[in-house]
DNA sequence: TTGTAGGCGTTATCAT
DNA sequence: ATGATAACGCCTACAA
C-alpha cells in the first residue's frame, strides 16, 4: 500500500483537485493556525488574539466555508434548532405569533422547525418524538394536555419546553400565555351587562382543545356569577372555518328560544356566524350581537367590525423565543409569563332589544 | 493509568450509572449484534434475516434507541430535511400550499425547516446560507428573481432546489407554478369582455416581487389585445394588508377619471378595497368591479364575494415537495411542472355601467 | 494564547 | 448475512 491509499480521504480530497467543501483543517491551514483556533473564533470563545482572529476571519471568507452542520450537532451535543409543534399551519390563529417567535429565534442564531398536528394528539406525540430526533434542542407547545408519557420523554431527554397560548398557575410546566377562561369570563360579562339574557355559544372542536374548554369554562362562570341565562345555554363546536361558524350558527337559531347574543370562541368562527347572520337578513348587532376571541386580521375586515378579545400574539412569540433560549442558556427551568389580554370594542356586540 | 481511564467515555457511561441516552452499540451489545447490523436494520438496507431483524427490534424497543441525528447527518452527508424560504407566514398566501407541501414531506420522512424573508432579498440570501447551514439537503424557494451569485452558491454545494408560486419556459430552474402573466391576462380580459373601459390595478409591491411584476404584464397585454383602455392605466402598488387595499382603493378613485374596474394583484388587497368601496357608498359590482388573485378563504368571507383567479395551492405544495424529493433520490434535474389555474365566478365582479 | 489529540454516534466499505 | 473498522468534521479538555 502507498502512502496515498494510506491517507485519510479528507486528505486525499485536497491533493486531488475534488475540491469538496472547505473544513475547519482547510481553514486552519490556510491561517496556519489550529483547529481549536478557528473553532474558538468561530464560536467567540474568548481567547484569542485579535490578530489570530483577523487571519482566520480571512481565511474563512476567502474559502467561502461554513461549519458542516452534523459534525458541529455531534460535536456540541446541540443543533441550535427549536422546535415548534402547532395544530395548523393552515389558520391565522397562530400565524403572526410564530412569526414573532421565528423572528426572535433567528436573532440568536436559532433556526426554528416546524411541524404541525391538525389537533390530533396521537399525531403530535409523534411529532414531538420526529421534531427531537431531528435534533430539536427545546420545543414549543401548544396548550397543556397531552399525555403523561409525553412529559416523562421529554424529561428522559432534559429538552426544555414551553406551553404556549395557554397558561395555568403554580403548574410544574413553563406557560407563556395569556388566561383563557378569565378572558372568555370577561368578555361574557360585558355581553351580559348589556341586557343579553339568553347567549349562544360556538366554540372549536374541544376534544382536544384545552383553550377552547376553558373559554367555555370561562362564559359559564360569567353566567353563573350574573345569575342570568333564561334558556338552557347552547354550546355548538365547530371545526376551524368560516364555513362551520356559519353553520353552527344556522344551529343555534333553529333552536325554540334562539339567542340574542352569541360568544364565539375563535374570530375565525365568529366572523363566520356574522357572515350568515347578515345573510338571514339579520343586522348585526341590532338583532344579534356577536363576539371573537383572538383579534386577527378578519375580524377588521368583516362588517360590521368584530367586538373580540385582543390576544397580543406577537409579544407572547418573543416571550416563548426568550424563554426557550434562557432554559437553553442556564439549563433551568424558567418562570411562566402571563400576558395581558383585552377586549377591543367594535361594532359586532350591542346592547339587547328591550322587550 | 488504569483501564478505566483508558476507555472510550461512552463505555465508562455504560460501567457506571449515568445512562445517558441508549446509542446503536448499546443497542447491537444487547442484541448481540454488531452496529453494522444494526445500522441495517434501520435503514432497511437488506440483507438481514428476519430473525436478527425482529432481535434488533426489541433492543431498540426496550431500550427506547433513537438515532442521534447528528451522527447520522455527519456519516450520511444528509439531513433529511428540506428548506423553505417564503415572504412571510403571516399571511395566508403562503399558508395552505406550505401546508401541503410539508406533509407531502412528512410522509416521506423528511421534515421541514421554514425560514421567512420579509420580501426582503438581501434576507433571503442570508437565509437559504442558514438553511444550507443548518443542513438543508434541499430548498424551496419562491419565484425566480435573486441574484446570480445565490444560484451559484446553490450549484456550488450541488444543492437542489425548486421555484414554486411561478412558472417560466424553456428555464434552467425547476418551477412548479402557474403562469401568473397568462392568469392575469385572463382575468382581464373578462373584464374587458364585460364593457369595462376603464381600469385600475391594485398589486404588491413589486419591488422584490417578480409575481406581482408578470401580473401586472399580463393586464397590460390584455388591454393591449383589447386596445381599449381609454385613460391612462393606473397601477398602484401596496403592501400586503386589507388597510393598504383599501388606501389604493382611495388614490385610484381620487384621480379625474376614476376606474369602473379594479384588477388586484392578490385577494388580500382585492378584499380590502371591496371593504373600503362599500364604505365609501359605492354598490360592488354595480358601481364598481374589482377582482382578485389567489382564491385564499377570505375571498368567500367578504361580501359580495370575491371573483378572483383560482390557485391550486396544495397541489403546487404536494408537487414541490415530489420533485424535491426526486432531486434527491436521483441527484439528477426534474422538469418544471405548470399547474392550472382558473378564474372563479363569484359577485365581485359585473358588467360596466352602459352611459 | 495556542496546539494536540481523542471522542462524538453513525454509515459504509471491506472482509469473512 | 454479518462483523471490523475507517471515515465523517467539529469540539474541547488538556498540555505546552
Amino acid at each position: 500500500m502507498s502512502l496515498f491509499n494510506k491517507m485519510p480521504k479528507a486528505q486525499k480530497d485536497r491533493l486531488v483537485s475534488h475540491t469538496p467543501l472547505p473544513t475547519l483543517q482547510d481553514v486552519a491551514d490556510l491561517a496556519a493556525v489550529s483547529t481549536a483556533t478557528v473553532s474558538r473564533c468561530l464560536n467567540n470563545s474568548g481567547h484569542v488574539t485579535e490578530k489570530t482572529r483577523l487571519k482566520v476571519q480571512q481565511a474563512i471568507q476567502t474559502l467561502g466555508y461554513s461549519p458542516n452542520f452534523g459534525a458541529q450537532a455531534l460535536a456540541a451535543k446541540r443543533t441550535n434548532t427549536i422546535g415548534a409543534i402547532i395544530p395548523t399551519m393552515e389558520n391565522a390563529i397562530f400565524a403572526r405569533g410564530i412569526q414573532a417567535f421565528q423572528e426572535t429565534l433567528a436573532e440568536n442564531g436559532i433556526t426554528l422547525i416546524i411541524a404541525s398536528c391538525s389537533y390530533r394528539p396521537e399525531l403530535e406525540e409523534e411529532q414531538i418524538r420526529s421534531l427531537v430526533a431531528r435534533g430539536a434542542d427545546a420545543l414549543l407547545l401548544i396548550g397543556q394536555s397531552r399525555p403523561a408519557a409525553t412529559y416523562q420523554f421529554l424529561a428522559r431527554r432534559n429538552i426544555p419546553y414551553v406551553l404556549a397560548w395557554a397558561h395555568k398557575k403554580d403548574s410544574q410546566h413553563c406557560y407563556i400565555g395569556f388566561d383563557n377562561q378569565a378572558a372568555a369570563q370577561t368578555i361574557t360579562r360585558q355581553v351580559l351587562e348589556l341586557g343579553h339574557r339568553n347567549l349562544g355559544v360556538i366554540v372549536g372542536l374541544t376534544r382536544n382543545n384545552d383553550r377552547a374548554r376553558d373559554r367555555i369554562t370561562g362564559i359559564e362562570h360569567a353566567i353563573a356569577d350574573y345569575g342570568a341565562q333564561t334558556a338552557p345555554l347552547q354550546v355548538i363546536e365547530a371545526e376551524y372555518t368560516f364555513q362551520e361558524g356559519a353553520k353552527a350558527l344556522d344551529q343555534l337559531l333553529a333552536t325554540p328560544t334562539p339567542p340574542t347574543a352569541v360568544i364565539c370562541g375563535n374570530d375565525v368562527l365568529a366572523v363566520g356566524a356574522v357572515k350568515r347572520a347578515k345573510q338571514l337578513g339579520l343586522a348585526v348587532p341590532e338583532d344579534l350581537s356577536i363576539t371573537g376571541f383572538a383579534d386577527i386580521e378578519v375580524s377588521e375586515l368583516i362588517d360590521p367590525e368584530l367586538t373580540t378579545v385582543h390576544v397580543p400574539h406577537r409579544e407572547m412569540g418573543i416571550a416563548a423565543a426568550k424563554s426557550l433560549i434562557a432554559m437553553l442558556k442556564t439549563q433551568t427551568p424558567v418562570e411562566s409569563h402571563l400576558l395581558e389580554t383585552r377586549i377591543v370594542n367594535r361594532q359586532s356586540l350591542g346592547p339587547a332589544k328591550p322587550h
